[in-house]
DNA sequence: TCTCAAATGCTAAGAGGTTTACAATTGGTT
DNA sequence: AACCAATTGTAAACCTCTTAGCATTTGAGA
């Protein structure tokens, strides 16, 4: 039965995919204030360009102001989002890192301010302090066992449940009633089903009061209600 | 139309699941040899258990020689493999470097020597170059990218794709005909699918003449017949 | 050799997703 | 205001997987 959007949420869709909430934020205080001390701090404008897929990834991001919009522009130059990041996260870490192209694309959603750490900053801190290295294993290694978490998430929720997941993964973290401009094609593409599926997926979320569906827009109406760590879905 | 076991394999299933093989391989050969001189070197005899899900991840392993089994015991005793590993791989990096408790039981599946790498020696190999947290970081990077790589294949790929995939996985690498102890029903478990549904794949695959089907065993007749990297399926 | 539990093969019913096709709605444009 | 392309709603046929049940085969132990 459907009882609301009360889901598992070790980790959130698209956080967990294409940025690292923790990445940063795990540092202790002293080495992060120095860490992005060391990265210049840059500004793009609404709608400007902050990194395209297929090119090198020779940074990444940490979010001092604003928000980023990620996803893919597709041939015909409209934009899928996948994901909205705020402050205090960080993106483009994982191209970076492993030394392969940008798989997305990254736009500034409004006026937005970001550090940029390239590889001379990452050797700075990793050589001033012998804990950041250590601790950025071991924030790699979470995102490979939530990679993993996904993987057998994906096998045993149903539709409905993977729907109410990515939804949540898109509102990040904002707490009232969000719009989230997103055509049902787009979602189903993203949540891997089809556009039919997808739509009685909607159905059943509307019907028991969790979301609103408009033209080319989803509501989700109280998408903090109890979202917790580590437990099952009770949908 | 099935033309064999000609697959993608950018990412072994098994591999990249619980064990990085090119954990300590990528290191520079001077590197991988201090680190490895840092370890204790332990020796297990056949059957023995080196380590037990659950309990705290406070090293990862290298195997020197021999092999091991990583799997699962279930409540009754028995053992479900996920993966056999050999000389040169590496297995519970991720529970080290994340902290976090042992997922699997790694079991030596013959008179096996391992090394030992602590969180001393870690950090020696560490602070020791500068380049070493950098490649480990790469390293893990490449894992978070492997482990996303199979959420979308699960998405995109047929189940006898999957299975496919999943048996040349537990191949590792064997040049030739390799038979698997490992009953279907176990290997549903492992693919995700009921055992009804793997059956009818095994038959395709058995048709087909890539694999034999025997009791509590599989042949896989020609692993490594074409096992490329980032190339689609031929399946 | 006989026995029996485990493993496999097989079938049928049912659930759920996909594809295809078309109608209805929406929002921007002329 | 009228039009049009994009989006959404809906229906039907089809396909695949699942569940459940039962028959058959296998291999190990008494």
């Amino acid at each position: 039965m459907l009882r609301g959007l009360q889901l598992v949420e070790s980790s959130h869709f698209s956080r967990s995919t294409f940025a690292a909430a923790g990445f940063v934020t795990a540092l202790p205080e002293d080495v992060r204030r120095r860490l992005l001390n060391l990265g210049l701090v840059r500004q793009f404008a609404k709608g400007e360009l902050i990194q395209q897929r297929g090119d090198p990834g020779k940074e990444f991001w940490h979010i001092r102001s604003g928000n980023v919009q990620i996803g893919r522009y597709s041939f015909d130059g409209k934009l899928s989002i996948f994901a909205v990041l705020g402050p205090g996260e960080s993106f483009g870490e994982q191209a970076f890192l492993g030394e392969f192209p940008r798989m997305v694309d990254a736009i500034a959603g409004n006026e937005v301010t970001l550090v940029r750490i390239g590889e001379k900053e990452l050797q700075s801190a990793i050589s001033s302090d012998p804990r950041v290295a250590r601790i950025l294993l071991k924030t790699m290694a979470h995102m490979v066992q939530q990679a993993f978490a996904l993987v057998n998430a994906g096998r045993n929720l149903s539709t409905v449940e993977r729907v109410a997941r990515a939804l949540l993964g898109l509102c990040e973290g904002e707490g009232h009633t969000v719009s989230i401009p997103i055509t049902q094609q787009e979602l189903a593409d993203l949540v891997g089903v089809s556009r039919v599926s997808l739509g009685k997926a909607l159905g059943k979320l509307e019907q028991s009061g969790n979301i609103e569906r408009n033209y080319g827009e989803i509501v989700v109406l109280n998408p903090l209600l109890s979202r917790r760590r580590h437990h099952s879905a009770t949908l």
